[in-house]
DNA sequence: TGCCAGGCCCTCTTTAGGGCCTT
C-alpha cells in the first residue's frame, strides 16, 4: 500500500515571500492504517521569533538559537520523505513554506501535496468548521500533545488523515485510497464526492 | 510597527465580496 508523507511546519508568521522562516518541522510517514516512521526538528533559521508567536507555539528565540541550522534540517527532512506525497492540513500554508526553505538549500519539490482541510470539507461537511483541532474533537481521535507544536499538529494531522481515508473506505467499499485519489476528492466540487469517486473507480483503480 | 497569500466556499453571486484555514 502507497505511504503518505503527512507534514507540519511552525513558522515566525505566514508568509514566507515577506521572509517569514520556518522555525520547525515533523513529518509523519504513513502506510497500511498506522504511523511508520516520524522526522521531528527545530531548526535555526537565523530570524527573531515575535512575543505572539512565542505564546501561540511556546515556541522560542533560546530554543531556535540551540537547534541546528534550517539548511541542514531541510535537507535531512528532505532526504527523509524523498518522493513520498505529501498531505498537510490546508496544504497551500505548508506547500509555500517547504517551496521556500528548499528553494534556499538549491533543491525543489519532488511531488505533489493533498490538502486534509480541503478533504475534510467533503468527507465531513457536517463538522462545526475544519480547524484541525476542531476534526480531531468531531471525528473522536486522540489529542496528543500541544497543539501548535509540529510534531503533535503532524500526528494529529496523520490521524485525521487515517480516518479520512477509512471513512471513504467505507463509503465507498474501496480498498485503499491512494494520493491520487485524495488530490481528486480536493478539487471536486463540495457535494459531488460520490460522483467523484464513481469517476476515479471507473478510470481503473 | 503593522501589514502582507492563496485556494476554496457561500451568498444578499456569476460584471463580487467576504469568510475560512494555516503561523
Amino acid at each position: 500500500m502507497e505511504t503518505l508523507a503527512v507534514i507540519d511546519f511552525e513558522t515566525t508568521g505566514l508568509y514566507p515571500q515577506y521572509g517569514d522562516r520556518a522555525t520547525e518541522i515533523a513529518v509523519m510517514l504513513v502506510r497500511n492504517g498506522h504511523i511508520v516512521d516520524r522526522f521531528q526538528s527545530l531548526m535555526n533559521a537565523g530570524v527573531r521569533i515575535n512575543g505572539f508567536i512565542t505564546s501561540l507555539t511556546g515556541i522560542t528565540n533560546d530554543m531556535v538559537r540551540a537547534a541546528r541550522p534550517a539548511s541542514r534540517v531541510m535537507r535531512e527532512v528532505a532526504d527523509f520523505v524523498g518522493a513520498t506525497p505529501l498531505v498537510a492540513h490546508n496544504a497551500t500554508f505548508d506547500r509555500r513554506f517547504w517551496d521556500a526553505e528548499l528553494d534556499r538549500i538549491g533543491c525543489t519539490r519532488r511531488q505533489d501535496f493533498a490538502c486534509s482541510m480541503l478533504i475534510a470539507r467533503r468527507v465531513l461537511p457536517d463538522a462545526p468548521d475544519h480547524k484541525l483541532s476542531t476534526l480531531v474533537s468531531f471525528a473522536g481521535l486522540p489529542v496528543i500533545g500541544d497543539y501548535h507544536r509540529a510534531e503533535a499538529d503532524a500526528e494529529m494531522a496523520a490521524h485525521l488523515v487515517l480516518y479520512l481515508t477509512e471513512q471513504l473506505m467505507e463509503r465507498f467499499h474501496l480498498n485503499e485510497v491512494p494520493h491520487a485519489l485524495l488530490a481528486r476528492i480536493q478539487k471536486t466540487p463540495k457535494y459531488q464526492l460520490q460522483r467523484c469517486v464513481e469517476g476515479y473507480r471507473r478510470a481503473g483503480i
